[in-house]
DNA sequence: AGTCGAAATGAAAGCGCTTTCATAACCTTC
DNA sequence: GAAGGTTATGAAAGCGCTTTCATTTCGACT
């Protein structure tokens, strides 16, 4: 049995390129060991001679020996892949997030399995689902609509790390953007520039981010003693074409107010095209800041004011926290406190 | 030996939720047949007695089995994942496609597996060893710089499925758009406004979209009788604040120009703030169109003439032509020809 | 000098599944 | 009705690696 590895295995010593893959027992030979040996080297299980240790590396180099990551996985051990359950992987947010993921993982070895939940709490648990079967080594969820049960649940069998929301539980690990004080932030910013009438368009209720920004707003127009205007919150979905819609909605209301926040940037999009459209110029007219501070927003027209959220930081203090679970030391990832970037779509109110 | 598994698949017939990952064995196990029959009728290998089938497939139910993707992927046969190679997973172009392509594999049973190819072809080469390891059952490799010699070699163990160039290989598919056809949709579109004096913002070179959107301007130029004006051309890289600064040269060149087409979307935003920072109007100045019709394109201020370059479409006619590959059909997928998408960032030349 | 525990190493048993290979059970055919 | 050819089916051999478990080898200690 396996004579056609080790007839392979003899031959290779001198043939250059390896002709099919490379396993770890024509390593062992190369190297005079077992091929236990060989397993231990790459994983550090147990010390080994010194010796032994350099005749296998070498053979590793001179062979180019790659562990096979679904051999490994199989064998008990981990898959050196970590779920990623994001919403929409085009998203102009999450995207970044998922590229700090990456950066982050590649340079340990890991890699990323990235699954999209649709905003939706059972295609959320179908995706845990999907990855548990492919053998992720842990889970990080990117601000689900599960439930924090479902959450614990998952975290008792895999290492998980979550973002979006705050949650303690064992070997689960939770990042959280303050909103809060973001959403404080952008309207404190406005109410420095004079403005008193501000309208506020919130994002998709069922999101936790958007209830948050919203408290900010209340807090910051209740610490300049303004009183808050249901009137002047129209409601959201988090896209463009919603802060189109809120601007139209705030306008035939007939609502006097010159400054608007909008609990993200794609909304603020939509909402300078709206005042655009009614023939009101930002930020003349109508001063404007938004949420997220999107790649794009700072070459929008104008460059929008908005609350910085670092997305590719999150995507890597994320990854970076998983790593620490897998290690089994305790993460220590803290997200950056909020920052407001002001640009040229808000102004003091004249006057 | 495997006594544990044989009295837990015992007891399991039982109890309701298994308590470990259920495996082929137990529903062997509880259908009274082999192991090998099981993976028969999973895999339809080959012809079962109805009966059997029966009984394998009300364990299957029963027992809520799974099959393990890891342990199909070693034992030699797919792992049911296929392998992404993108350059960017935050571009906002690509984006849209990794959506398409995670959509069509999804009801297939097909898992994509996404790595980040940076625009660097030795850092491609990486990704194509790292799915390779994975096992992947083929790879999708998005627009990339690597040659079509590697891109060949690939295919010759592996079904390859490209997009942004054209070629020919056994076990090979590729998808082009017609980025000639578009280049010159867009600048017809200018010249039949009246524009003679058009700008162009090319992309980044080692793009072959670039050059065929560069050649398909020229194209619509000498239709039109008007000559080529080399002054009229700056260099991008399809970045934003590549369009920005091209306004800035182009202005400084004090070279007369009534319209500009950038090689994307995302410079020609760039140009439009360009443009607005020296007082220069879109479009009662200077017409403005761009090229992939993003999301965020039809809510830019003005909303962006542009062509309209199927994103997720392309993902999803990539991924269904890799499961014809896979099937051993030859892929009859087509990508659907340019569309110009006229809106308001371009208007008739006055007088 | 002889014994005992620690350290280093190899052999072998899986991980869960696919796939020969071999066997047993059926049909045909003359 | 015996020989030859199919079909269903089970047993067992891997896939490439990790991980007991057992063995060997040493240096340390009374």
């Amino acid at each position: 049995m396996r004579t056609k590895s080790k007839v392979i295995g003899g031959a290779m010593a001198v043939a250059q390129p390896p002709n099919g893959p490379v396993t770890i027992e024509m390593v062992a030979q190369m190297a005079g060991v077992s091929l236990s040996t060989v397993s231990r080297i790459l994983n550090g299980t147990a010390t080994v001679s010194e010796a032994k240790t350099r005749a296998v590396d070498a053979a590793i180099a001179e062979l180019g020996f790659v562990p096979n990551p679904v051999a490994r996985g199989l064998a008990g051990g981990r898959t050196l892949s970590i779920g990623v359950v994001t919403q929409a992987i085009d998203s102009p947010f999450y995207g970044a997030a998922l590229r700090g993921i990456e950066d982050q993982l590649d340079p340990a070895g890991y890699s990323p399995l990235f699954v999209s939940g649709h905003w939706n709490a059972a295609s959320e648990a179908r995706c845990i689902d999907v990855l548990r079967s492919r053998r992720v080594d842990g889970i990080i969820v990117l601000t689900g609509r599960m439930t924090d049960q479902a959450l614990k649940n998952c975290a008792k069998s895999l290492p998980v790390v979550v973002t979006g929301r705050t949650l303690k539980a064992p070997g689960l690990f939770s990042l959280n953007f303050d909103n809060f004080e973001g959403g404080r932030m952008a309207t404190h910013h406005l109410i420095q520039l004079g403005h008193r009438r501000i309208a506020f368009i919130t994002g998709d209720p069922a999101h936790g981010d958007s209830t948050e920004r919203m408290r900010g707003y209340r807090a910051a127009l209740d610490a300049a003693g303004i009183s808050f205007d249901p009137a002047l919150v129209v409601p959201g979905e988090y896209h463009e074409v919603n802060g189109l819609l809120a601007v139209d909605r705030l306008l035939e209301s007939r609502q006097r107010f010159t400054a608007i926040f909008a609990a993200n940037d794609q909304m603020a999009f939509g909402a300078a095209l709206g005042l655009q459209r009614r023939s009101l110029r930002v930020p003349d007219d109508v001063s404007l800041v938004g949420f997220d501070d999107l790649p794009t927003s700072q070459f929008a027209i104008p460059p929008l004011s908005t609350v910085h959220q670092p997305a590719y930081e999150l995507g890597r203090l994320a990854a970076s926290a998983m790593l620490d679970l897998l290690a089994g030391n305790k993460p220590g990832a803290q997200l950056p406190p909020p920052r407001f970037v002001a640009r040229e779509s808000s102004r003091r109110l004249p006057g």
